[in-house]
DNA sequence: AATTAATATATAACATGTTATATATAAAAT
DNA sequence: ATTTTATATATAACATGTTATATATTAATT
């Protein structure tokens, strides 16, 4: 459900289409959250026919028209209803595979395996690098009117430096131990 | 795809029933992967349609027959590529509900907002508590016949207790600065 | 005495996520 | 000159995950 309900948030900041969602997803939030753009139409239809929100069109010339939605009162209420209700458990499927990996290491050669850890480390470390970016460029926006957003979004950035750097420093941990079973 | 791959790899351990496989995702693997048992019944289906797996059933008075699944040649063949083969891309779907929660922290009470970070920590809290006690267990095992194993489950006990404590210590770092907003 | 938990398998219905495809144009890159 | 990227919406088919339900017995709890 939680897809639907970063869709109606996002939503709260401005009107959007499917389309602009996406760019949101891919590049703002997708340390945290990710969608694909058909989830993204259906669910529109979804929270639309739920009078969630109302979409509004606005031709255009050479490409397809723009199908721009806004979010309703009542869908505000409903996103504000799952913001302030913590569920029971969280996070819903938990599914790492680099540790699934890990798990049954005895089964793959150690050289397989310290090749999948450095694989892991660079594409963690490039998360890492687009966050820090980030988290500099936000630094320069403490001040202006969207301060208070800023603010917020900056603390799920540091979640993922601490986390994703987390990450690094296990695999690298490995590869030490892994060496030293080979030496 | 994982979650059959997942299956393949603890069924390469001993042969097992549905059930069986259920209660270790729940209390061995459940830091890194979990499954429905629903989801396991099914994919047991698709494995032995596909000759991953075969059953036998063993039968027992008063409760449903055992249907036991064993691994055959052609499964641990599928699961070894899969193992030899690292995706371009890791970790599929990234949705870390507490993450968009504060995201949106501009719309929620500050109260409140600490209120579900600290049951957040109490929660992450209880799975490094959890991880404590199997890692001073393995501890103990060290010298064993199952001691390859036993080396590469401690590698993703270590990744729990890390990634874990990583994002203990970003909730309470949060609840400084919600604490000097207020201040 | 009645309810719940544990043992055991399995399906149905639904929700969510992934991949491929269709349409259409302009601008940028090779 | 041709391909790719960006703009834009949308559906189909499939894969995966969640929740509820059905069946059946024994042991433990309230």
């Amino acid at each position: 459900m939680s897809l639907q309900h970063a869709i109606l948030g996002l939503l709260t900041h401005k009107p959007m289409t499917g389309y602009e969602l996406k760019s949101i997803f891919d590049n703002s939030v997708n340390y945290f959250w990710t969608a694909q753009l058909s989830q993204i139409y259906r669910d529109l239809g979804t929270l639309e026919s739920k009078g969630y929100v109302t979409s509004q069109i606005k031709p255009q010339q050479g490409r397809p028209d723009k199908k721009i939605y806004s979010i309703t009162p009542k869908g505000d209420g409903a996103f504000q209803k799952w913001l302030n209700n913590f569920p029971k458990k969280l996070s819903i499927a938990i599914r790492d595979e680099i540790c699934l990996r890990t798990f049954f290491g005895s089964r793959i050669q150690l050289e397989e395996l310290e090749f999948q850890l450095r694989k892991f480390i660079k594409e963690k470390q490039e998360v890492v690098n687009a966050l820090r970016m980030m988290d500099e460029h936000t630094d320069h926006c403490k001040d202006n009117t969207s301060s208070e957003k800023i603010f917020f979004q900056r603390l799920t950035i540091k979640k993922g430096l601490l986390v994703f750097g987390a990450e690094i420093q296990w695999a690298e941990e490995c590869l030490k131990e892994l060496d030293e079973l080979k030496g």
